[in-house]
DNA sequence: CTAGGGTTAG
């Protein structure tokens, strides 16, 4: 796992010009040369060095002289100079001390350069605690912790004391490890440095236990300190929410003095995370709103931007990316690939690759692929799926289980199966990703899409690994698609044990049994959702006019333009028949005469959400509508024969993938 | 020095 920070370009506005052209024979190694025809404004900070630089050829190499030159190196990306600098210090053998490698393994560090940072602190015989202190940052940002807690024991046994800025980063690792012992142990021995006057240490205590131990005792410690920061509100805020509870990161939220960013994207992204996206995008607009000069970092971006893809919020999406762009912070690559997951989530495919094209193809990192490989797939575009992998190979960049996640789902999503099962073999012997269940899931929904149910099933039995609920769940779809009620039972049987309360896998058991005739064994799995106290998820769709969500449930007769709706739908059917449309009424759970059935089916949500878009908004627009189940297949045929009779462009999310539909026939090729 | 983080099938 690579700690992706992100990294801060010098910016200069000239360029270190390269040795050859700045050195000539007769100058010494010493001498760097600049070219400073620039307004004095323009000069940056460092070029101060230079006259420093020069004082030093002439007098004995003073220790002072060079840490000042190393400290005023850090966090400015100028590898190569601070390079120039050690290897000049050392033609003049001078031999760094505890405080001079401290600084130079700063700006080792700073600059990315891990491994000089340890071959100074190596080389230095007598180590003070400030020199610890600076390896363990090193190792700490570089994302090391266990040689980060090596060096402190080290420390200790060396006699030095660790002290508040140790601390920080050794709980740090410990988090990062999920180690409460070694946090624990830390924890003791820091009550001797006297901490409690440092929040800086409190904070850390609290976040560690917020990762690795419990709320309770980061709670405590939050309780304990007598000197609080922002940043201890902050870590406690997180901690609740991670653990999902609102109201009390809500509660500390409310009684805090001052807030910083951090504090509302805390907020945001627990909302968010919570599967609360209308709460997230509400307070977002707070904070927005709230005048206190409080504006969204690319943390806070990427935390409301999720909020947008899960309500299908393409008009906030498209609002939050410009404000992005306003404040300089759509060129970084991990906003990039929260703006592609959500335009691709929210349905709009084009807008989601004008962000992938955008971005530089050196750029591109292991997750822009990856969202991009994924975007397609949901979307039903196995063959950009597959290219986009292919371009990432291409780019030599190492894919990962998530890119094979997405690549085969796009194989199944747009039957390719042999494609599918060829990248699959591969996966280990040319890729050396080692596959996982999900990865078996996917070729399970593969296999069984295409009807290969045998196969599908005997991949199961022959995983490595015990097949999950996914892989299960894929072989029952499979089985309704194929009407394998053999199998399906088995199916089922096996996830009525892993999820015993997902209503979706006795849905569609029973639709089966229904299909049949099999009315007993309808009514007997009804006796025993009943029993086990599970309701079948209602079905919801909603649909965004003019930027407000507009939402209905199945047969919902809530909304301002019920009558019109209805009206409208009842229409259809007339229309329908004539165009050649025969309504399948299989997908109605219960036992009812066809007359009744066919009245259910009217009033699915997705028609109504449908006919909701097409009464309200003007004849060119793309109708996109949001499901939270799965599309039926009579609302699938259905929406086919409207998007030719209107013309009109339908999108629909449901609960797994993508459905274009365009003049009476779908992306998905029926197929789904 | 600490706190907030994107990509994943069904």
């Amino acid at each position: 796992m690579l700690h992706s920070r992100p990294t801060q370009q010098p910016n200069l506005p000239f360029r270190i010009p390269k040795p050859h052209q700045t050195r000539t024979p007769s100058q010494s190694h010493s001498q760097l040369h600049f070219d400073v025809s620039l307004p004095k404004h323009q000069i940056p900070p460092w070029l101060s060095l230079v006259s420093t630089l020069r004082s030093l050829a002439q007098d004995p190499p003073q220790v002072s002289s060079y840490a000042a030159i190393f400290q005023s190196l850090t966090g400015k990306n100028l590898l190569r100079l601070g390079r120039q600098v050690h290897s000049h210090m050392s033609l003049r053998a001078l031999e760094p001390d505890a405080f001079l490698g401290a600084k130079m393994i700063a700006m080792y560090a700073s600059a990315g350069d891990l491994r000089s940072a340890v071959a100074v602190f190596r080389r230095i015989k007598y180590p003070s605690a400030l020199l610890c202190n600076s390896i363990i940052r090193a190792y700490s940002w570089h994302w090391f912790p266990k040689k980060t807690i090596g060096v402190y024991f080290r420390m200790r046994s060396l006699g030095l004391k660790a002290d508040h800025f140790t601390y920080p980063f050794v709980l740090k690792s410990c988090a990062d490890l999920s180690d409460v012992r070694m946090g624990r142990y830390a924890h003791g021995l820091s009550l001797r440095t006297g901490f409690e006057e440092d929040f800086y240490v409190g904070t850390s205590l609290i976040n560690m236990y917020v990762k690795c131990g419990g709320i309770g005792d980061a709670r405590k410690m939050f309780d304990v300190m007598t000197v609080r920061d922002i940043s201890s509100w902050n870590a406690l805020i997180a901690g609740y929410m991670k653990i999902g509870e609102i109201r009390l990161a809500e509660d500390l939220f409310g009684r805090m003095v001052r807030r910083n960013i951090v504090s509302w994207t805390a907020m945001i992204s627990g909302y968010a995370q919570n599967g609360l996206a209308g709460q997230a995008l509400v307070l977002f607009d707070k904070m927005l709103e709230d005048d206190s000069g409080i504006k969204p970092t690319w943390v806070t971006i990427m935390s409301v931007l999720p909020a947008c893809a899960h309500s299908a919020a393409l008009e906030r999406g498209r609002e939050i990316h410009k404000l992005a762009s306003r404040i300089g912070l759509d060129s970084d690559v991990s906003v990039q690939s929260a703006l592609i997951a959500m335009y691709a989530r929210c349905g709009s495919l084009a807008e989601a690759c004008q962000c992938f094209d955008r971005i530089h193809q050196h750029k591109k990192d292991l997750v822009v692929w990856n969202t991009m490989i994924s975007a397609y797939a949901s979307h039903g575009r196995g063959l950009e799926s597959v290219s986009t992998f292919e371009d990432m190979i291409r780019a030599r960049i190492q894919p990962d289980i998530i890119s094979f996640t997405g690549l085969l789902s796009g194989c199944s999503h747009s039957g390719l199966v042999d494609l599918g099962i060829k990248y699959f073999n591969r996966m280990k012997t040319m890729y050396n990703v080692e596959p996982e269940v999900q990865h078996c899931a996917c070729v399970v929904d593969l296999l069984g899409r295409a009807g290969r149910l045998v196969e599908a099933k005997e991949l199961i039995d022959k995983m490595p690994m015990q097949a999950g609920a996914s892989a299960w769940g894929a072989l029952l779809a499979a089985c309704r698609k194929h009407r394998n009620l053999e199998l399906a039972e088995v199916a089922a049987k096996k996830l009525f044990v892993l999820e015993p309360y997902s209503s979706a896998n006795y849905v569609h058991l029973s639709n089966m049994y229904a299909e049949a005739g099999m009315w007993k064994e309808v009514a007997n799995l009804r006796d025993l959702l009943k029993y086990r106290g599970i309701r079948k998820t209602p079905g919801c769709s909603w649909i965004e006019v003019n930027g407000k969500a507009h939402m209905f449930l199945g047969g919902d007769t809530s909304h301002p333009q019920t009558r019109e709706i209805y009206m409208f739908l009842e229409s259809l059917p007339e229309k329908m028949k004539q165009a050649g449309y025969v309504p399948d009424t299989s997908p109605v759970l219960h036992d009812l005469s066809e007359e009744e059935k066919e009245h259910n089916l009217t009033s699915h949500s997705e028609k109504l959400a449908i006919a909701f878009g097409l009464l309200n908004t003007s004849p060119s627009t793309i109708i996109r509508v949001t499901k939270n189940l799965r599309i039926c297949v009579d609302c699938h045929t259905a929406t086919k024969f409207i998007s030719k009779i209107f013309r009109r462009e339908i999108i629909v999310r449901d609960l797994n993938r993508f459905h274009h539909f365009t003049d009476g026939s779908c992306s998905c090729g029926d197929y789904w």
